[in-house]
Formats: structure tokens, C-alpha cells, sequence
DNA sequence: ACCATTGCATAGCCGGGCTATGTAAAATGG
DNA sequence: CCATTTTACATAGCCCGGCTATGCAATGGT
């Protein structure tokens, strides 16, 4: 890969990251939308995760523990997720989503992508693959496991 | 456009703005950043739309406006944005990025986009190719007056 | 048994979001 | 011209999600 093509990812790097900060806004707005990225964020690892210790649903999240517990305390108390203690370490928990955590994040995606639709009216076969393939992209680059797998492949 | 393609759509929506919000946190630890996304964000409208009054720029960045007071005064303590003086009318302040701030928004993309790099090597010129169509579609899409435009194209 | 490490909670701070309100300037209408 | 309404921004207060630092209890190692 010449020093070009790099220069070409790392402008789209950050154009990506750039447009993905103004896509959160147009989210946010184009809902009447309660919560944050980071419950959605949260409730989306339960999913694809199952149930994990608080500590390490925060670094699979990428924040810090303090952090999580905080969000864990919000979702407790809406019942979106439960905690089950960790029979082997007591000083640990097992935070789960809950049925009713799943729906919610469900009925998010739902409201949220019927919102942006008549942002994106009219795209055609080809952006719809290119957004396709984005979507992959980044949930194996973006996600914690699959990041570290593929270093540890090339190293 | 059919009912399936629709829900193919709002599918990839929804995805794209999930994995849009794990990249955010994957940009925010990967580099050392003391700024928020929101920094950024407007430092990059400012750099795109020229000075604009601070309602304005509010508006362009879909937030109200005493959350942009708060950013604009941050930034003005920063020396990255300077207020003009609107002379059309008394009560409004014109908000310019200072060349200051545009080299910070420069250096954070590049030290941002270097630090992405390793987690997105080995991508082809077709995941190259989405990646930009992609950003082009965000940037078409997610912006206030494109948005608005193309909706008046249609209506 | 003792000590270092680990897991989570708490404390404190900051900034970005919001709604509500206040002040001054501008626009509007009689 | 003047009273009223609207507009532009600042301030206040609240909440939440970020962080670092610290505390307490459990666990692991020697």
C-alpha cells in the first residue's frame, strides 16, 4: 500500500469520523429522542455480547469503568437491563439487557431510521452497497474483538 | 421505491447510525483528545460555511442556541474563533474560525486519521470507493441546506 | 498471614445537551 | 410616532456522559 493510498484512508478517516459527528446530530434532532448514543451504544453490546461483567462491558464500549456504572445505573432503573451476580467473583456483576431493553433499542432503531428516511429519498442500488459495506467495515473495525483479532492476525 | 427497498434502507440507517456512534467512541480513544465531538463540529461548519451569526450556526449544527453560546465561548477562550461585530444589527455576532483554529481542526483530523489508520488497513479501492460515496452521501444528507434543498427538489 | 491486584462504587469536575428566562435591539402594525 | 411583538444572544439551572482520583471489599499470589 503506497504512501498515497494511505493518504487517501487517512482523508477518509476523517471525513468519516467528521460526517459520522454530523449524522449523530441529524439523529438526535430528527427524533424526539430521550436518551443518548450511549445507551443505545450500551444496549447494542448487550445485544451482540450477551451478558458481561460492568467492567468489561465498559472497555468493550471504550469508556471507562466509573462511566459505565453510571450508565448501568441509568438502564437499571428503566429495566432495560438486570444484574446478575457473578457466582465467581463476588465482587463482580453480569449487567444482561432485558427483554423489555431489547425492544426499546428495537423500537430506537425503528423510530430513528423511519426519521432519516426522507433525508436519504433517492439513493440508488450503488449507495445502498456502499452504505452496506461502511456498515461492515466498521463493525469489524470499530468493534473491540474484531479490531484486536485482525492485529493480532497481521502481527 | 418498494416497501423492501424501504426497509432496506431504514435497516442500513439504522446501522450506519449505530456504528457511526462506535466509531465516535473508537476516534475519542485512539488519540489523546482533550476536545469534544462537538468542537469540532463546529469548527468544521465554520470552515465550510464562512462566518455566520451564532443562532446560525446553531442551527447548522442542530443544536440550541445557548449550547452553541457555551461551544462559542469555549472556543473563543481557545483563540479558534473570533466574534465580528454584525453591523447589520446590534444584538448578533458574526462567529469566524481564526486561522488558529482551522489548523486545529487540520491537526486533529490528520493525528485523528493516523491513529484510525491500523485499525483499517487492509481495506480494498472498493471499501475505499464506499467509504467515500458514503461521506459524500453524509455530507449531501446530513447537512442543513443540502437536506433542505433536495427535499424542495422533490416537493 | 500478608500484601498486591482487581472489580466496582463514589466523589468531584467539566462540557455538551436541554428548557426557561431576561435584556436589548429590531420589526411590525395601528 | 409609538406600543407591542418578535428576534438575537446571554444567563440560569438541570441532567447526563465523559474523565481522574479514591475507597472498600474480594481475590490471588507468596
Amino acid at each position: 500500500m503506497s504512501t498515497e493510498e494511505n493518504t487517501d484512508l487517512k482523508t477518509l478517516l476523517g471525513a468519516l469520523v467528521s460526517s459520522g459527528h454530523r449524522l449523530t446530530r441529524l439523529a438526535a434532532t430528527a427524533t424526539d429522542d430521550q436518551r443518548s448514543p450511549a445507551v443505545w451504544r450500551t444496549l447494542s453490546a448487550l445485544s451482540s455480547y450477551g451478558p458481561v461483567r460492568l467492567g468489561e462491558l465498559a472497555r468493550l464500549s471504550r469508556v471507562t469503568q466509573p462511566t459505565m456504572t453510571k450508565i448501568v445505573r441509568n438502564l437499571d432503573d428503566l429495566d432495560w437491563i438486570k444484574r446478575i451476580v457473578d457466582v465467581e467473583d463476588k465482587r463482580a456483576w453480569l449487567i444482561a439487557a432485558t427483554p423489555k431493553g431489547l425492544a426499546a433499542l428495537a423500537e430506537w432503531r425503528d423510530t430513528l431510521a423511519s426519521a432519516l428516511l426522507p433525508h436519504f429519498s433517492g439513493l440508488d442500488a450503488g449507495d445502498l452497497a456502499a452504505m452496506q459495506r461502511v456498515v461492515e467495515i466498521l463493525d469489524e473495525r470499530a468493534a473491540l474483538d474484531g479490531s484486536a483479532a485482525f492485529e493480532g492476525e497481521i502481527a
